[in-house]
DNA sequence: GTCTATAATTGGATAGAC
DNA sequence: GTCTATCCAATTATAGAC
């Protein structure tokens, strides 16, 4: 941890006292979040503990239990953040688009999110597949309403003539499944091809055979 | 516990004794594992306690320490079980097959695991996702080398022209991940759709799309 | 705000009676 | 084979010094 004031030039104004505490204090919340998701993400909840996470953030347990008051409060603010994180590529669906580049797209992003983040998947598949516990009503709130609007973009294009008929909530959680599977099960992608999201070919290797499955399916046209 | 030995009838000769008893150790055996398998899927191997286990399956945790060693053999028991019932519909495929029905049969017989048995779906998911920790060398073993005959068959049907060209593993990612979803995710696909692959009707409308999906895709045919 | 005890539980595993 | 009692390690959370 390097403290930059030391070199910073004398005519540059040092921020007020004040905001540098603030400042320190939510770099600090900001560590210990990531080491917790990075842990919990990996060994669970219950796999993990409260030393661990301060280990790996660099604090001291004590330290640790006055950012947050217990693990419980710790873990759903790292569940809070993820949620957010999670619908974001969803939001970005409209009847507008041309369904092709939109579904296309979102693929993209979505692997994207897998390659470059797969501790947040991780994390929301360990919660939800234990069956949200903690998490429940909050699921419900916010991801029924963006679901459901995004279910009728769906049905707009298939009016339109555009998709062909489809219960929206079905290619929804395909999108979701095939994207994640590549994050969640990165061991056994790995293990059954010998490569990860990491290796650009392959990741843009993935993105054109998912979006084909998806789009065009795998019967020939014929 | 009833005793049926009480109410047989004479002429019916009683199973030799020692037959008897390894019965009853066997069935013993099974009740543990299955309380295992109900619990770890639910709160994973770290928030279940042999306690737990002990009392679902009804013994007292000392007993359930003289049929597994510890927990962590239990657990492994019930992975391996797991990985044999979990691989099984993939066997069927066969370069023989019309690709379209062997694909359409495969969707449905995996999705009626993720109606009758989500708990192995479930257990499996946790394991996987953690990294498979415990588990990574059995994986590697038989599943690599069944996969890599099924991947033959799928890039025979495509030298026959009877699918169009996809890599094959990608495909089979997809067939896993949207099938095992309504298993693993079945908390959030009731949150969103209000049904469950109980509801027979609620089964035939999610084969039915996603076979559509995987086999034509969403683009239309036009 | 940060750290070092320490209290209070829980949980895995063993010992020994029956 | 089965049960109870017990040991020991790990963990969450708090108390109190600095």
């Amino acid at each position: 941890m390097e403290e930059s004031s030391q070199t910073r030039p004398e005519d540059a104004a040092p921020p007020p006292p004040a905001r540098r505490r603030q400042q320190q204090f939510e770099d600090k919340r900001k560590a210990i979040l990531g080491a917790a998701l990075t842990l919990f993400s990996q060994k669970g909840v219950h796999g993990t503990s409260v030393d661990n996470i301060a280990a790996l953030a660099e604090v001291s347990k004590g330290n640790l239990l006055y950012y947050f008051e217990s693990k419980e409060v710790l873990y759903l603010s790292v569940l809070r953040q993820l949620l957010a994180l999670w619908l974001e590529p969803l939001r970005t669906f409209s009847a507008s688009q041309n369904p092709a580049e939109a579904i296309g797209a979102y693929i993209r992003r979505k692997l994207e999110a897998s390659r470059d983040d797969p501790q947040a998947s991780r994390l929301f598949c360990l919660e939800l597949v234990q069956g949200a516990p903690l998490f429940g009503e909050e699921l419900s709130l916010e991801l029924r309403d963006l679901v459901e609007r995004k279910a009728d973009v769906i049905r707009a294009w298939i009016a339109d003539g555009r998709l062909s008929p489809v219960e929206p909530h079905h290619l929804i959680f395909t999108l979701w499944s095939i994207t994640q599977h590549y994050a969640d099960f990165a061991v056994q992608v790995e293990a059954l091809t010998g490569r990860t999201l990491a290796d650009p070919g392959f990741f843009e290797e993935t993105v054109a055979n998912v979006r084909q499955i998806i789009l065009s399916g795998v019967l020939p046209r014929a």
